[in-house]
RNA sequence: GCGGGUGUAGCUCAAUUGGUUAGAGCACUCCCCUGUCACGGGAGAGGCUGCGGGUUCGAGUCCCGUCACUCGCGCCA
C-alpha cells in the first residue's frame, strides 16, 4: 500500500493506511502494546491489540526501529483522547508491522520530554540527537532565517553570487585565518566575502551571498565557532550610511516576521520569545552609548575603542527600558580600529561610518558605508600598511568607477541562537567546529601530530 | 591565551565534619499488567568515582600535578 504521511492521518478516519517512520516510544502493557510513531511530518500513537496479527512482532520492536505499519485510523474513545499531543484524538490500530531497520539500544533517553544532556554529550551524538523534535525545531528556524534572507534580498533587487572559500592572502586585519596547503603553495580559507561582494557590487549594484566563512580565532566562548554561515549584502548608490542601516533593519524585520508567521510550532516547542523590533530602531553613536552607560550605571568606558560584552548587555537593557526595543544600532567607531575600507565620517575623520546592530546584549550584524573613492582608498591602503598587490583585483574594481556604497553581514548561527534564547552557539550549529572539536573531540595526540 | 566551576553506572544526578558493601531515576535483560500516552509493579545486570602522585589507620570526599568538560574575560560575527 502507498505510504501515508502521519500529518495526513487525521483526515482518514476509518481508512486502512500504511505509515513509515521511526518508533519514538514503546509502552508495553502486557496483552497490548502502545507505540508513538514518528515521520518527517509528526507523530501518532499506534495500538497493537491482543487480537492483532502483529502482537508477537510488536513485543520485539524497540525504540528507533524503522518500521512500516499497516493499520486502521480510529477516532479514540472520548475518555482516551489526549489534547496535549499531536493527533491526540486519533490512533492507529496496528494490523501489520514490517521492520525496515533495527536499532541498537540508545545511549540516552530520546523521548520527547526526556532529552536532557550535557552539551558535549549532545554534540558527541549529533547523529542521534538530530532526531529529537527540539533540535529539529532549532534547525528548521535556522533554515527559515536563511531562506527569508534570500527572499527579502531578491525582493529588493539584490543579485545572489557565490563568494570563493579559498583566498590568496589575508584580506583584512582582525580575525585570524586558516592556512591551507594549496598544491605546493599556501592559500587561506576565506574569513569573509567582504572584498568580493564589493567587487561584485561594482558590476551588479546590489548583491548578496550566503557563504561559509572561517575564523581561526582561539576564542573559547559561547558565541564563537570557527566555521559559520555568513549572510552578506552590499548595495551601491547610497546617499549615506543610513541607507545601509535602513536596509539591514528592513531585512531583520522581514526575517523576524517570517519566523513568527511560519515557525509558530517550532517557537512553541522551544519556548522562544521573539525579540521586539519597534518602528524605528534606536541608533546611537559609540560615544553616546558610552555616555549613557556612564549615566545609568556609573561604569565609565568612555573613550574605549569598542564596547565590551558587559557594555553590550548594559546598553541593550537601557534601550529596552527606555523604548521597548530589543534592538539598538551603534555607529561611529574609531577609524583606525576598523578595516581600511570603512568610510570615515567627513566631519570627524577619526570616527567612521561603520555600525553594529545589537540585540539582547549580543552583536547580530555589522556593516556600514565603505570608501568608494579610489584615491581615498589608496590613502587608506598606505596608512593601514597593506600590500596593494595582494588586493589588486579589489582595487581594480574601484579604480574604474564605483558608486557610493555600503553593506552588512550577519552570522546565521548567532542569529538563530539569539532568536531562540539558546545559551551556546553550538546548540544552534548542526555540526559545530571550534578549537577543540570537529565532530568529535580533537585529541592531544592528533593536534601534536 | 587568562580566571572560576565541574569530572561518580550508557545518560542525568545523589553520597552528612574523611568511615566499613558508592546509591537513585531513565535506558538494558527477565517476569506481571486490556487504555497507556515520560504507563505502572517486581527482580537482575551494570562502577579502576577522569588519570598520576601525596596526606591518613582509612580518600568519591583533603593536598599537588595533569587531562577533559563548562562558564566568564580577551578577540570577534
Amino acid at each position: 500500500m502507498e505510504r501515508t504521511l502521519i500529518a495526513d492521518l487525521s483526515g482518514l478516519k476509518g481508512s486502512p493506511v500504511t505509515i513509515k517512520g521511526w518508533v519514538s516510544v514503546r509502552r508495553d502493557q502486557g496483552k497490548m502494546v502502545f507505540f508513538d510513531f514518528r515521520d518527517r511530518t509528526g507523530s501518532v500513537q499506534g495500538v497493537v491489540l491482543p487480537k492483532s496479527a502483529a502482537i508477537e512482532t510488536a513485543k520485539d520492536i524497540r525504540v528507533e526501529y524503522v518500521v512500516a505499519i499497516d493499520g486502521i485510523v480510529n477516532e479514540r474513545p472520548e475518555k482516551n483522547k489526549n489534547p496535549k499531543v499531536q493527533n491526540g484524538d486519533i490512533e492507529l490500530e496496528v494490523t501489520g508491522i514490517t521492520v525496515l531497520a533495527k536499532a541498537e539500544p540508545l545511549p540516552f533517553d530520546m523521548s520527547e520530554s526526556g532529552l536532557n544532556l550535557e552539551l558535549s554529550t549532545e554534540l558527541d551524538h549529533r547523529a542521534l540527537t538530530l532526531r529529537h523534535p527540539r533540535l529539529q525545531a532549532i534547525f528548521k528556524v535556522q533554515a527559515m532565517i536563511i531562506d527569508s534572507f534570500r527572499q527579502f534580498m531578491k525582493q529588493e533587487g539584490f543579485f545572489e553570487f557565490q563568494a570563493p572559500a579559498i583566498a590568496p592572502a589575508t584580506a583584512e586585519g582582525g580575525a585570524e585565518v586558516f592556512e591551507i596547503k594549496y598544491f605546493d603553495k599556501k592559500a587561506y580559507l576565506s574569513q569573509s566575502p567582504q572584498l568580493y561582494k564589493q567587487i561584485v557590487m561594482t558590476a551588479f549594484e546590489r548583491v548578496f551571498s550566503v557563504n561559509k566563512v572561517f575564523r581561526a580565532e582561539p576564542s573559547a566562548t559561547t558565541r564563537h565557532i570557527t566555521e559559520i554561515v555568513s549572510l552578506d549584502a552590499e548595495m551601491g548608490f547610497i546617499d549615506s550610511w543610513k541607507d545601509v542601516r535602513d536596509m539591514s533593519e528592513k531585512t531583520v524585520k522581514y526575517i523576524l516576521s517570517e519566523i513568527s508567521a511560519r515557525c509558530a510550532r517550532e517557537l512553541e516547542t522551544l519556548g522562544a520569545e521573539m525579540p521586539i523590533m519597534i518602528d524605528s530602531t534606536p541608533t546611537l553613536s559609540l560615544a553616546e552609548v558610552q555616555e549613557k552607560i556612564f549615566e545609568k550605571t556609573g561604569r565609565d568606558s568612555r573613550g574605549d575603542k569598542d564596547l565590551n560584552p558587559e557594555d553590550e548587555r548594559a546598553i541593550c537593557e537601557i534601550i529596552k527600558e527606555e523604548t521597548g526595543s530589543d534592538f539598538v544600532y551603534v555607529y561611529g567607531y574609531p577609524t583606525r580600529q576598523k578595516p581600511f575600507y570603512v568610510y570615515p565620517n567627513p566631519e570627524k575623520p577619526d570616527f567612521n561610518e561603520g555600525m553594529d546592530l545589537l540585540c539582547r546584549g549580543v552583536e547580530w550584524l555589522s556593516g556600514g558605508r565603505r570608501i568608494n573613492d579610489y584615491a581615498q582608498l589608496m590613502d587608506h591602503v598606505e596608512k593601514w600598511d597593506m600590500d596593494p598587490k595582494k588586493i589588486e583585483m579589489f582595487l581594480e574594481a574601484f579604480r574604474y568607477g564605483a558608486p557610493p556604497e555600503g553593506g552588512f553581514a550577519f552570522g546565521a548561527e548567532r542569529m538563530t541562537m539569539q532568536i531562540l534564547g539558546l545559551k551556546n552557539i553550538r546548540e544552534a550549529t548542526m555540526f559545530p567546529r571550534d578549537m577543540h572539536r570537529i565532530d568529535g573531540l580533537l585529541s592531544q595526540d592528533e593536534s601534536d601530530a
